[in-house]
DNA sequence: GCAAAACTGACAATTTGGCGACAGACACGC
DNA sequence: GCGTGTCTGTCGCCAAATTGTCAGTTTTGC
């Protein structure tokens, strides 16, 4: 077991909050809420940690309370492909909770990262006790399943470039932090390696340094070390639009 | 309403028989089995006919009995896309049972074919009363959730060659026949137009010819007039694994 | 049974993307 | 302050896939 996962087994303030203030977390009744809360534990990990592997018993349902978890896989010839970054406030591990098969993907912590954890048997407790949960759960795996197909139909039809731009649009929702200045500039606030993005995109690092350099020279982003910055959002839903 | 949609509101044997030996259908209790086919209504349609299009408001959860279901979309380039074909024994429509929102795809029959239907209310009903059903839809949902997965990997990692030996194996195992002579050759009963087969891996139409005409040349598949058949599945399985 | 429509097979022209290489920028540890 | 390593920006070449086109074949509708 290791060390950092033990160390302070409470939840900050902000951690705290940024459970309460996920979109669908906060959607549950009270005494539902109250009823996960009292029986999860945190977990830390440090930047890069593994946090699960492919695999792995389903022995936990999760929620990211602060950084963020990098879901990923590595395909046969070697090639790694990231799924999702989960930011906080979101539940993941549900499908393995329910199928019993094993984790297919691999969990990194992105940054220093706390997640929120309950164990497979409280799990079913609490399903037992509401009913409640069923419907809600039902209603996340039916979001995840038009993400999914809204993602299938994007990899069949956009090109790099208007898939780029969807998933700039996504992280600025997702992560964006009000940059300085006028106000209509918006910082990316999970930084990501452009290595990274291009395996969130399924392309290669190359492309799409060339395809950023190219909006960057459109004055729609800014490309800063240690994130980037979304300049113009109209543009980028336009080029979203491209056939 | 469609005059073919009225027609002989009963099953025929063999439709009874496709829905019962799903392999989801056939975990659920006996008698919850018996109260959601005490609701269902049939609906028959001709090849080609829409069943529900893009928008609609999910008003059904809608089972296949017969023939096929086409799950498509068009993009905004105006290039089809298919998600996959549903086949006999297989129910869908239960995510907008969820999250209330209107289809994201339409759907097509394919070949003349048959559908069951069970209305919002009856399944809300149901639901009610067989806490049983959220547990199986849940594992539904799960499962549906792994196979997206696996197909957005696959888009990101596989080369057309490989992903095409995939689907076939999957139609296969869905639609396969035993085709006469040694036994060794399975005909895939689902004919597909080459364009249609692109389009469900999302690819041009010529590059799949291409493909074929590489399998059928080194015996692994034969084109015929009607539908193809698969001679060598291991061969299939060892491109599958090409990276 | 015949004409129209749809499907198949093939090829060239062009675009898109992947991969290797390399130089500069930057950050970090010591 | 100085190597070492990681990240960025660019080139050029090659492979993969799309588009367009066209002739031959099969299917289908009357």
């Amino acid at each position: 077991m290791n060390m950092h996962n033990m160390e302070d087994p409470i939840l900050t303030q902000e951690e705290r909050e940024a459970i309460n203030s996920g979109l669908w977390f906060s959607s549950l009744s009270p005494s539902l809420r109250h009823d996960i809360l009292r029986v999860t534990y945190v977990k830390r990990y440090r930047d890069g940690e593994l946090i699960c592997a492919r695999g792995d018993a389903p022995d936990e349902w999760i929620a990211c309370a602060r950084g963020a978890v990098r879901v990923s896989s590595t395909s046969l010839s070697g090639k790694q492909i990231t799924l999702t970054y989960v930011e906080p406030g979101i539940w993941f591990g549900d499908v393995s909770m329910f199928d019993g098969d094993r984790r297919t993907h691999d969990a990194y912590a992105h940054g220093d990262s706390t997640i929120l954890c309950v164990a497979r048997g409280d799990f079913r407790k609490i399903l037992a006790n509401h009913i409640e949960l069923y419907e809600a759960l039902m209603r996340l795996q039916a979001r995840r399943i038009r993400q999914l197909f809204g993602l299938v139909e994007d990899l069949n039809t956009l090109p790099l470039r208007a898939r780029l731009a969807k998933q700039l649009l996504h992280l600025v929702r997702s992560y964006g932090v009000a940059s300085l200045s006028d106000g209509t500039e918006t910082r990316i606030g999970l930084h990501l390696a452009q290595e990274e993005l291009a395996q969130l995109l399924g392309a290669s690092r190359q492309r799409v340094n060339q395809e950023l350099k190219s909006m960057e020279r459109e004055d729609i982003i800014r490309i800063e070390p240690g994130g980037l910055v979304v300049r113009n959002r109209t543009a980028l839903m336009k080029i979203t639009e491209t056939e």
